[in-house]
DNA sequence: CCGTATCCCGAATGATACTG
DNA sequence: CAGTATCATTCGGGATACGG
């Protein structure tokens, strides 16, 4: 259960496309413009999965041409505070981190 | 460099590690008893790195039978912090998260 | 006991082309 | 614009065998 929840916290994409999302609403393009080397494949797929786990809302306008916005549910907000901690720990150890494998490839 | 971070924090094998040696200082058999699945190749790259990293210190007996301990480094133990709020997380929203795939499923 | 080396397969993902 | 479909490729990781 845990595992399922890292694979998200986990992935690249997801974590890049709630953050994106994180700063505001954002249509498809915006985010396959804003998130770099993504591809339109893992953008979609990525977007799915979050909408499915309550993440992300998909709004579809019927207008020409089409206009598709994503935004954070309440959910999907406080999975950013999660990143942020990761976040945080990995600015505050980073160096420390970066010496050990220097240390370590040294050997 | 938070990719890097994430590349360890997401990765299953290496959060289970850090977890039972959270509990207790191990030798190489004892975690790969305790961590159901895991393959012998696995383990042993997955503590490399987070020797590499410096959250896991590898120290050998020059006995015989060979005798390897691994315990967590003071950075590895504030990693597991990390690991805790991700799984308060987990639990507190799992519910909420299962509802939302099963109502998307539904569609 | 504690690994390393090798082979190998399936899953993940990028590239590309096509559609409502 | 916002996807879906298909193909090609890479690569993580399991199984197995061997080494210090």
């Amino acid at each position: 259960m845990i595992c399922d929840v890292l694979d998200r916290v986990g992935d690249k994409w997801s974590l890049l496309v709630v953050a994106s999302l994180g700063e505001d609403v954002m249509r498809f393009s915006e985010l396959l413009r804003h998130i770099p080397g993504i591809s339109q494949r893992m953008l979609t797929l990525t977007l799915r999965q979050l909408e499915r786990d309550g993440l992300v809302i998909r709004t579809a306008y019927a207008e020409v041409p089409p206009r598709v916005e994503y935004r954070l549910t309440a959910l999907g907000a406080t999975f950013i505070e999660i990143a942020h901690t990761i976040a945080r720990w990995a600015i505050a150890n980073h160096s420390t981190i970066e010496q050990s494998r220097a240390e370590f490839d040294a050997r």
